[in-house]
DNA sequence: ACCTGAACACCGTTCAAGT
DNA sequence: ACCTGAACACCGTTCAAGT
């Protein structure tokens, strides 16, 4: 098989001049379009009509590229402010589970990341606030951090491992797999799969709201286990 | 900076022919200890005393070798099939999480990989019998293995994603950050840091157990409430 | 059947030179 | 101050040739 790729110059607005923002937001649209491997130094300045060299007057390398591409898609991640703790959280979590779906490539550039970028600072400001000043403890904003990211990003994880697209036939697809499987050797994924997967309106996005709602619930019950210790029917 | 790097061929047992697993095994080898950037074919080849070209006879391309170190890395998950079903998802999520901080590059790797492996789909075929036969329905098992992964695919990935290797001086570096940061500009985090992470014996790790916990308790609930659908006290 | 040398079409990045 | 041509040291992979 030849890669063979015709060289059409991006050209587009060879005009105003060269900006961190203008490369940034160029290497986004490819990574959007044609995913992280097709994400080169000669393609992105391809993509703003100048050559490869110039955009190292704007960015230190690819690496330093990639860590402001993950941080402008996560500056859009708003928190809001003026929500009691479990409706901001909750909004917080599709945000970022919409983002990860708008740019699929963005979560797993997270895992090689280390330096986060202002925004993602701010971002965490604004959460940890909203939590401490729905009365949680230190130790209870490290618990709720924890297991609501890890939730989020984990089933934004998921998602991209599915050998689908967003709206492709799920039905047939799981039909063939199954087809494909010796059904004797897998009898449990071979029933799952009949009885669930190939289901009428089966979507795996649909389950992010379920397993949202049962760690918040846990949250919940635990922030209230914390204020009152002896909680039992003791109230107050 | 020259990035020059001395071509010490590894040279490594040069007498037993190669085969698809010492490939992978080789590979896996070099990914641990240097990254997956560090991971080409020229250098698995030279860890195994070949030349590169050689590898294309035991695997399709270097594609089809991620895919394999991945299910390699899962392979050795396992799931503990006399227990109950809480009692084993608890142990395979620790697994995961123990093979994830052996092979920190495999989670990563999980984006990219849409075709799992024969060992993989055993995995899940056990995984989904344990709950099965614990009396779970297609949909709740579905409900259960979607929080439950993303939980602990996350977690990894959280832990990957930290500024610091398995066991630094996170004091001192969480109190480096807190210095640069403009404290009246990020006020919560500020408060945060001081009053949790800079406390003495934290370790993000442990939070692994506490949303364990959180989701399976959440899990048992729902379970539960599937069995008595209206349990308002009316047991049975 | 398995291994290799040479080559191809790419990469990220440096450097000296242009304006 | 910003952009570029040419070059360097790499990549994954193909192919024809060796044994």
């Amino acid at each position: 098989m030849a890669t063979k790729k015709t060289k059409t110059r991006g050209r587009r607005a060879a005009r105003e001049p060269l900006s961190v923002e203008r490369v940034v937001a160029a290497a986004i649209a490819i990574a959007d379009a044609h995913g992280t491997a097709a994400l080169t130094m000669r393609a992105v300045a391809d993509a703003l009509g100048v050559q490869a060299m110039s955009l190292y007057n704007h960015v230190a390398n690819k690496d330093a590229l990639l860590d402001r591409m993950v941080d402008a898609v996560f500056a859009r991640v708003e928190v809001p402010l003026d929500a009691d703790w479990r409706t901001a959280m909750a909004a917080r979590a599709r945000a970022i589970h919409a983002a990860s779906r708008e740019h699929p490539w963005a979560v797993g550039l997270l895992e090689s990341r280390r330096s986060p970028g202002a925004t993602t600072l701010m971002h965490h400001d604004a959460t940890i606030g909203v939590l401490r000043r729905a009365g949680f403890s230190a130790a209870m904003v490290a618990h709720a951090l924890a297991v609501l990211d890890a939730y989020v990003y984990g089933f934004a994880l998921q998602e991209l491992s599915l050998p689908l697209g967003p709206n492709e036939d799920v039905p047939a697809l799981a039909a063939e797999i199954l087809a494909s499987m010796p059904a004797d050797a897998l009898p449990h994924l071979a029933w799952f799969t009949a009885e669930h997967v190939m289901a009428p309106g089966y979507s795996f996005s649909d389950e992010l709201e379920y397993g949202l709602e049962l760690v918040l619930d846990g949250l919940a019950r635990r922030v209230e286990g914390e204020r009152s210790p002896r909680a039992k029917g003791a109230r107050r």
